[in-house]
DNA sequence: TTGAGAAATTGGAACGTTCCAATTCAGATA
DNA sequence: TATCTGAATTGGAACGTTCCAATTTCTCAA
């Protein structure tokens, strides 16, 4: 309640004013701006020609508050740092344009106060719809509140434990999965795994990939080759700086995701290690800059632009079907083999 | 006009239900949700239970009507691909929540019909401030009209060349500048310059940086080292096998951003060159990604978040005084030297 | 010329707030 | 007891739209 004000300057022109210049009542000029087929052609001409004289712009709010209707919608985004999410909210965006809404878009970096206070804040603007990628640790208590408030609701990425809401993620173990074999494929026996632990169920799915891979192509798991590392590209360097120190040193690593194999990337390069040569390296998102970077990764493809796409649809099917039972949308990854992932070297 | 609506399913609880529920008047309540002073504590806290009890949301969009104000800010960015972009827009979002207001976003693609409707979509809803990074060839008619709308307008990136508005950008010329120096500096004289040709202000500052360090060290520009590429990673590739290609082969070049610069590292590797040894890179943005690149990036930061925060300031004080003259900001940029821009190889 | 029916237009209440002016209520003073 | 004061509370108009019901205007057949 205790925010900024700021007053409109100028008196605005507003829909009376346009009919007093068309000679006309309000309510011709509010049908003529729905386009509605009850008013003359030439009466709606006049009206429209009185519009663009006045420089009348449309108040959607007023006409919101009236109608009781949004166009408005949040989309809440825990990581805009990360390509894959800012990569996400485009696909959002755009979709959402397309079907004539518009955003509200808020970065909560994670944190778990601005999370709560952006989420009412949306719903005070009366957001229609709320797409939410959850920080960390979001008490499942928030979601249903916002939830209960009747306000539609798309979780995206990170699917909260309990409760039934609609849903857009990827098939996480499987990526790894994927990602780990191929390495095995490529002759790798010693295979790394950077990611961080215990930071909830994404992190354990994609661990669980890779052990699981490990598993069934009948190599011995050793524990000391799953480094706790942060998210991020500083993390890829630390982790890979763990595992050049191995006595018995992996060849592989396959990378909780793409940022991560980015750093390492970075790291390599500097210890003078070629990778895809002397090192094999794999990502996990399929961001579009891992098709350029040196070498281009190998990485499990999850399509973010997509995802966002696909939320936005599911949002925008809610809304026209609050009803219908929650949804649930899991991509299939997908491994594009580039460079990053040759056989180890003899 | 067309637009799709959603009614709001369930009848809301207003300010009156829990007047009604305190046994009070909703003036009352009104003025307790304000935290206004003239209310006896005791009352207060009567009507704040009940705004509990009942779910009470504030209705920020009748508050608004009624009040003629707005804590909306739009924010229009043209390339939310780019990771320049996507920094600065969390370094607007955090400054103008952090200040109360929350953040209508829109991203035009660099297309002028996206960045028109975006701009009218905006001021249908009032937003009390614009910040906006125009697409390519902006009509200058488009920034007049919204400005003469009334509505607060901070631009940044590309400078518009007519017209007086807040501006934040930054100095490209002497960005360029610096980069092409240090390369000079470092013992390179056939330097190559990788940027789009007659592409808008941008683009002719960066490049005649790049010239004028060129001339000022007595090295001869020799045309064809001058690479007109699009500014993606795409093109920085493209442009760089067009440098090797040439028979008196550059050592080194300057790219006109980041991301072309990475596009670079990754050509560059395919050919078995190891950059900064064989061939020097610089870049320009200063996103964070430049520093875990392999290698990592030589480049020109002109911090894209302090940037996007600087704006968010600006917009702030133009709210708080609509009268003031037009401020402009411009960034020094900063040589960051990393591995990418080793001296020539002998 | 009239009247019926269709077509076009309009007045006004409503949406959920804010805020001004007015009212009520204690307690103090004369 | 009557009056005054200041504090606390309240009624109702207003913000700019939509939309229902009602009214006006037009057209054409009888």
């Amino acid at each position: 309640m205790t925010q900024p004000q700021t007053k409109a300057k100028r008196a605005s022109i507003t829909i009376t004013d346009v009919a007093h210049a068309a000679g006309v009542s309000k309510s011709t000029v509010s049908l003529v701006l729905q386009g509605s087929p009850l008013i003359a052609p030439e009466t709606a001409e006049r009206v429209r020609q009185s519009v663009v004289a006045l420089g009348y712009v449309y108040n959607r709010r007023a006409a919101d508050l009236r109608r009781k209707s949004s166009n408005v919608v949040g989309i809440v985004i825990n990581d805009l740092g990360n390509p894959f999410f800012a990569e996400m909210l485009v696909g959002m965006e755009r979709r959402l344009f397309d079907a004539g809404y518009i955003s509200l878009m808020a970065h909560t970096d994670e944190r778990l106060d601005v999370q709560k206070r952006v989420l009412t804040s949306m719903q005070e603007y009366h957001a229609a719809g709320l797409i939410l990628c959850p920080a960390f640790d979001t008490p499942a208590g928030l979601l249903e509140r916002t939830h209960h408030a009747g306000i539609p609701l798309v979780i995206v990425v990170r699917e909260p434990a309990a409760g039934s809401y609609d849903f857009v993620g990827a098939n996480h173990e499987s990526g790894t999965f994927e990602a780990t074999r191929h390495l095995i494929g490529q002759g790798h026996r010693r295979i790394a795994f950077l990611g961080r632990i215990g930071g909830g169920p994404v992190y354990e799915q994609r661990r669980t990939g890779y052990e699981r891979a490990m598993m069934e192509n009948g190599i011995a798991a050793v524990p000391e080759w799953i480094i706790d590392i942060p998210p991020t590209r500083e993390g890829g360097r630390e982790g890979i700086r763990q595992v050049l120190a191995m006595p018995l040193r992996p060849t592989a690593a396959v990378c909780y995701n793409d940022i991560v194999a980015f750093g390492t990337l970075g790291e390599l390069g500097e210890h003078g290690l070629v990778v895809g040569r002397d090192f094999a390296i794999t990502g996990f998102d399929g961001v579009a800059a891992t098709a350029h970077s040196n070498p281009p990764l190998t990485t499990i493809d999850v399509r973010p632009g997509e995802q966002g796409a696909v939320a936005a649809d599911m949002l925008l099917k809610r809304l026209a079907d609050p009803a219908a039972p929650p949804r649930r949308h899991i991509l299939e990854p997908r491994l594009v083999v580039r460079q990053s992932s040759g056989p180890p070297s003899a």
